[in-house]
DNA sequence: CATGAATGAGGGTTCATTCAT
DNA sequence: CATGAATGAACCCTCATTCAT
């Protein structure tokens, strides 16, 4: 009985700080990092003052809590998709086809991470250590030629970000998307016709989860 | 007579405007480009508010000036020595490089650009417009492989952005350029060999103006 | 249980817009209509800056209900009198007198209005509407002559505002009174016998609610 | 010589004078009396900040000197002809007359008296000297019958002052006027028929100087 | 645990006035 | 006597956060 309760009460407010994520989310996204969003947030999350404080001590704690979150969606959107190959680099290109592809189907992504650049992709985090991961057993197959681990996930991430500034400008299609793969294949030291076979792989599309964030208000 | 006190005046009001864009490039680089900054900027500075407001209307319209004579600076401590050499692909080597020696040297520019990303970049606008000369020529003569304009400057820029996250946190050598030299060359499809050889290339150092705002405070 | 704690939260609010709103008369009458009153007024009042404009938008908006608010508060304490009467040009008179009287036992509406002139009286609204009506009833009934309806207003409303100025600076008494009262008739056409039988009535005093905001502080 | 020279130098600094009340009055007129106006008004005079300084040592005695200058000027326009006539009656009438005349061929007047109000008039001075002059003597000979010295002129002031607010708003004419006129005589006590004689009589036009501030821009 | 009234530090901006040239 | 750059007190307003109910 009491467990019953608990649960139900724990169920509520899982979905009321859920709310006021996805609220926030999209309201970081259209009017930037440093916003001020709180009277908005709770007055399209309908709730009240007192009930944002009582999920989130700070806003800052919010914007963490957002950029986790993005993370963790984009990453599961994306992951176990590429995860289905072997080949490191079949893999890079995978991730990042995927990615670009979500955020041309939910530009809000592209928004929140163009305006918050390298501060929300780090408050995130995973991207990096997924680029990472693949970048390290890429260079151990002796398909990639970068040294320095960090400069192969800038090498990634890099000219990603930009075309997420890039796609709210303007339309771009699967030719656009595959001739950046292929440049970064080339950059992080693929072998050029490796790299021109590999970029031509269709990779499906990204799989977000039914009730996910980036979906429209 | 009236000349001399015109010309004095003149003097005088451009020096006070100088000292503004100095003090705000340096704090705007520290607290972030949406930090308040107008309260330290005058007392840095040693003016009064009222100058301040009337050399710039407004705050954006300071950040705006700086983000100018950010360009405006490196574009001039860089271009000159990019263009001793005929070659795009050499070019645009010597462009990165310097850029990323700049920032080492000054990573105060570093900190501006990679707080600011795209937005500094596009207000100071004129980095594009070169990376883009560069591109278009390149591709013309047949070393670069990328047809899409846009596609190839993010190729550069979105690296270039990384590197001075990266070179924030730790220590890059001469051989951390040298290949993040070569992986851009290469995403931008030069031959690899081509691309080896002229990331071996010595561009020397950037040459700053005497008085540029990028010294120390 | 709820709806305790709405209404023990409203009727809050509506105390503290009160005290907002009784202190920025007083204010107001006393600095004019263009001073800056908002660091004074939260003090007087006790209240917080935020607290401010969580009740106004702006200090615009702050003007407008106080001028609403003393139109409210002069037409109820006046225009119950008044109406107890059914001739128009006792009515006339009897509203005149009630308020000047009003404003001789509060000086600081004669204050408000001197200082605010037309600009409070046109916020306000609601004089010109009662004088416009009873103007409308004598002219009907041939006992006043003046064809323009905005002319009549202007030759009661010009008088009394005057008579708001003179009062501030010397004493004026009931004989001052009647004198105006008469002349108001006078101008409005009304016959000179009749004008000087109304200016005669002894119409008591005007009845101000009890917590009226023309109260001393 | 030197006569010659200091008597060239102090016309100057009149006719800059002249400049600065000129577009002050305007600017006044325009914007409120509280607003402030020292960056057009140099703007607009073709002066500098500190040529403005020497001519007035702080705004509030540039709004002295204004309204003192339009408290002139309408005198000026309207006494001259008023004084071609005996009866203080007629005086008066003619007085009234061509002062709202004159508000109507020059607006900025009625603006400037209708702003300002209360304040304008009272720092002007004049014009209750020269309503009580005739107001008095018009007692001395029985034609009116306010007792009251300052009430007589509320009962002319007042009126006149609406009208200029009622000016602004919409056309009036000759008609409006000499029911304006009718109107103050019959509040004076003057006798009915005599007010209906007076108040037909044609007063032709007001007469300010070539050279006025009232005069557009 | 929800509510929303109240808080107040902190920010951007204005504008009359001064003063070195 | 003219100039206009510089001054700084004073202002309006915002918004993250608290807390009594």
């Amino acid at each position: 009985m009491l467990d019953h309760r608990t649960k139900v009460g724990l169920e509520r407010r899982q979905r009321t700080r859920r709310r006021l994520v996805f609220a926030a989310f999209h309201l970081l996204a259209e009017r930037g990092l440093d916003a001020p969003i709180i009277d908005l947030l709770i007055k399209q999350a309908g709730l009240s003052r007192g009930t944002f404080y009582n999920h989130f001590q700070s806003e800052r704690e919010l914007f963490m809590a957002v950029a986790a979150e993005v993370s963790v969606e984009i990453i599961g959107s994306v992951d176990p998709i590429v995860l289905r190959h072997e080949s490191p680099a079949v893999r890079m290109a995978c991730g990042v086809t995927l990615c670009v592809k979500l955020a041309c189907r939910y530009p809000v992504i592209a928004r929140f991470l163009a305006n918050g650049g390298t501060q929300a992709v780090f408050a995130g985090g995973s991207a990096m250590q997924v680029i990472g991961r693949e970048a390290l057993r890429g260079r151990e197959q002796g398909l990639f030629k970068v040294e320095d681990l960090s400069l192969a996930i800038d090498l990634v991430l890099g000219p990603v970000l930009c075309t997420f500034g890039t796609l709210l400008q303007r339309e771009i299609d699967a030719d656009y998307i595959k001739a950046l793969v292929r440049s970064i294949l080339l950059a992080l030291g693929l072998e050029s016709q490796l790299a021109d076979e590999v970029s031509q792989i269709n990779f499906g599309e990204p799989e977000p989860a039914e009730d996910s964030i980036f979906r429209e208000l």
